[in-house]
DNA sequence: CCATCTTTGTGCACGCGTTCACAAAGACAT
DNA sequence: ATGTCTTTGTGAACGCGTGCACAAAGATGG
């Protein structure tokens, strides 16, 4: 995923490794909630713990951004909230357009995580001209045919798309000619980028055929094909705790099949 | 491989690689499409674009699954379609519950993928007895109470989680305590979960903080490093906000109210 | 100031996943 | 059949991420 990664195979001085990236989200809530109770620092096993990672790869992790911590003592949570959110860019403000205003799309309007950390929806669009002027999450909805002059005058770089399938490259074409450098797409489709724009794709299918397959694994090799009651409590073999990385997922309207 | 009837030589005494558990979502997205058109073969290199992945990996992928292919020809699309169903245990209907119906929960409810690949939306529980009763994509909403009878009657093994952040961990324990095996968890918080049990999560604020992320280093590839404002010199005049960090907690959910 | 204790930061090894590159296998034409 | 051409399947190299284990750094107490 994640398009024009490649600039110059040189830059490493700087560069934090992906998966340290992903991670620090998780850092950075379950530092937040430290704060609000007020605690002053932290030890790298008690943060793992709420993080739920390895205390190794935690510390290893913060290594990247610099030596915030002190021997003997731990992490002063205050400080690396602000490093973490400094080093995420959440320090300023993002402006973000959803397109494709269907229950997904209000679904993500209305989600408090949005406006809540750095991310502010500048506005909903939907192709759907009886929906324009619409008021979803207190916002009202805007016709397709304003995408391009939404962006330009607000600045917008984040887009997000919760259109069906179908719709969605064209609306990404749209999103990237506009000035969007970054998208989170939600539309169970490849999507095509130029270089140095970064797709994310979430996708609910996705996430559940991986579970079907565990699922199944699970319940063993049984051939009994019929969607029966699967015994629970079984010993499972293979325990794979889910902490992957790359999210695949799908989640809007109809997918072609 | 080129083996005798019985596989695996010795690599894959376990089983297919996670890596290529995830992807196998994807090669089936594509190859549906291709059925859906007709087309009786295709090659690595096709398949890989449309799958968007190189098409090495793509062979490698497939590899696993055993030697479904014809040099010189290509891959028979049914046949794969088949056998990559089968894999993934797609092939037996799997009852799926959704817990926590807000904005989130009704939008999965009414998303068409559920239906239609192997997966069927068993239950709508929410804990908002003013929910019960009332009829969400065709499905009237139960009352928690009724979370353990349901799982158990139905035999559902896969449950996903929409609720509020706080009350994930306690609807989690109540799903696995009732037979539930693979969550999908939308709420932002870290689940715990016996060996056994598989939790996949999606999280909207990560995904939208790894994005911002790679804008910021898009906008100031050049910035020093260390010490402070880090320069937003990017595309239009995106408001920086000087200080918002207040009392935010950052516990945004997919919540209802 | 020195000893001891705690916790970070990291060198190192290991394993997984990706990619290359090519021999093997089959289709197809002659 | 035989040769050529296409495409698979895979051995091997490489790079990234993870986890161990420990020395360094600082706190703490005498």
């Amino acid at each position: 995923m994640a398009t024009g990664r490649t600039h110059r195979p040189a830059t490493r001085s700087r560069g934090i490794p992906e998966a340290t990236v992903a991670r620090l989200p998780l850092y950075l809530r379950a530092l937040t909630a430290l704060s609000e109770r007020s605690v002053p620092t932290v030890s790298s096993e008690e943060l793992a713990a709420a993080a739920g990672v390895n205390s190794a790869k935690l510390r290893k992790d913060f290594s990247y951004l610099g030596s915030y911590g002190t021997r003997g003592v731990g992490y002063d949570v205050e400080y690396l909230v602000y490093q973490i959110s400094r080093e995420l860019g959440l320090t300023q403000d993002w402006p973000v357009v959803i397109v494709g205003i269907g229950n997904l799309g209000a679904a993500l309007a209305n989600y408090g995580g949005f406006a809540s950390r750095g991310f502010r929806v500048a506005a909903l669009i939907d192709a759907d001209p009886a929906m324009a002027g619409k008021p979803v999450a207190g916002i009202g909805v805007q016709h397709t045919d304003e995408l391009e002059h939404i962006i330009e005058s607000n600045g917008v770089s984040i887009g997000v798309i919760a259109t069906p399938a179908g719709a969605a490259q064209q609306v990404c074409d749209r999103l990237v000619a506009a000035g969007v450098t970054s998208i989170l797409n939600f539309a169970p489709t490849v999507l095509t980028v130029p270089d140095g724009v970064d797709v994310r794709k979430v996708d609910l299918s996705i996430e559940l055929q991986i579970l079907a397959f565990h699922e199944q694994r699970k319940a063993g090799e049984d051939g009994g094909p019929d969607g029966g009651a699967p015994a629970p409590a079984g010993r499972a073999a293979a325990a794979v705790t889910g902490d992957r990385k790359g999210p695949d997922g799908d989640v809007p309207a109809v997918m072609p099949a």
